[in-house]
DNA sequence: CCATTTATGCCACTCAGTGGCACTTGCTTT
DNA sequence: AAAGCAAGTGCCACTGAGTGGCATAAATGG
């Protein structure tokens, strides 16, 4: 049970990795080389059947280190997908309405953030987290957690800046988490897909589950024998 | 991190509950008096600030014994919000949709497990439940994962028992978060409230969720500076 | 090159959760 | 009523996650 977390310090772009102070680069290597290696050992042993000692034995690292990184051994393997997560939030700062619906603007950002993640197998990182999560229940109950603090977090910056009727509103609650709802979809259906198809395969996905979400209110069972 | 789950075995209703055998109401005793103790002892000293051994040296039962009914600390503080969400699977058995969409049928069938709830305080337990959940990611976590594992069920029943438009469409799973972000809201909701409200009041703010689910598909955001 | 700040290592500790075995207790059998 | 059975329980030792404290090493700024 974490007390109080550091700042987590997402992975910036690459870019501008080489403008960083040696000693953040540094950071950021242990930080990146923890989470490759945590997916590897969890992928091979699987995340019960390792420990954070083998862990920090193999990164060269003491476990003292490790949870000046990381909050808990969860929180190392869910780093993949928190990184998108915590872009999307940055975007919400900037974005304007136009005049669309709150669901697809929150839709919009979601593939914008998407988009803008690394090519250098940021796909391949967050299959093997998804795959640890359907496998260990308290890694699905880590990541379920964060997305439903980040989305919290999402529509206070949304209620900060626009008018969204009222803080007792139901509304936008219910319109984020159908796009929450729309990317789980969407990265299980990914995940299962045969070969390792990349992130413009999950965007191609996750369109897909947005385009159903009309559809969704007004779907009728069929004739318990329709099989 | 739990291996295997031994059967939970939720409380049944309170009326058969002299039919059954010595040892059974012993078990169901031991049971009530660990999540009641537990709701208690957590209110009290903060989930993370009480000790199992404590709680253990109230009910006056070993640890080990402790871990027969539960399979985690978080797991006996959910208890009263799992006993609902159980019987919403049972009845998710039996239920017919009489040409309702899904949508309306899982709206419905939530409604009847919540008001067959017992009264005898069930209300109370929830709240303090949820309270706790609201200051203990490690409870909020394992909630959620609760929740989703159970939606997932949930979901294979009516795949079992109709035709929903194949495995791969989107469309039930989100018709499905769409009920399970509503209850969310109004928990929330009801749990702010002054006073004591019971179920009753819960089933109302439940309905309001409900009946703003389609104009969260086309709330658009008001103007930036609306206040 | 030194002073300060910041990251790390090491060690001991708490507490959640598990395995194993002996023992009690409610129920059954004769 | 005594004996037998099996479920349920207590006790004890053990693993592993996570934390606190202090000493050390390394990067930065002057």
């Amino acid at each position: 049970m974490p007390e109080a977390a550091p700042a987590p310090a997402p992975a910036p772009g690459r870019q501008d990795r080489h403008r960083l102070p040696l000693r953040e680069r540094k950071k950021l290597r242990t930080r990146q080389a923890l989470i490759e290696t945590a997916l590897d050992l969890f992928t091979e042993r699987g995340f019960d059947g390792a420990t954070l000692d083998e862990l920090c034995e193999r990164v060269e690292v003491s476990k003292r280190t490790f949870f000046r990184y990381f909050t808990s051994k969860e929180d190392v393997a869910m780093a993949p997908t928190q990184d998108m997560w915590t872009a999307l939030l940055e975007d919400l700062e900037s974005v304007e309405p136009e005049g669309r619906t709150l669901l697809a603007v929150l839709q919009d950002v979601l593939l914008g953030a998407l988009a803008r993640m690394p090519d250098d197998g940021w796909a391949r990182r967050v299959r093997l987290s998804h795959r640890l999560a359907e496998r260990s229940p308290s890694m699905d109950a880590h990541g379920l957690h964060f997305c439903d603090r980040t989305g919290r977090a999402a529509l206070d910056v949304l209620h900060r800046r626009f008018d969204l009727g009222g803080a007792a509103d139901p509304r936008p609650r219910l319109a984020l988490d159908l796009v929450i709802a729309s990317f789980h979809w969407a990265l299980h259906t990914w995940i299962a897909r045969p070969g390792s198809p990349g992130r413009a395969r999950l965007a191609d996905d996750l369109r897909d589950a947005f385009a159903a979400v009309p559809g969704s209110l007004t779907l009728k069972p069929g004739p318990t024998t329709a099989r």
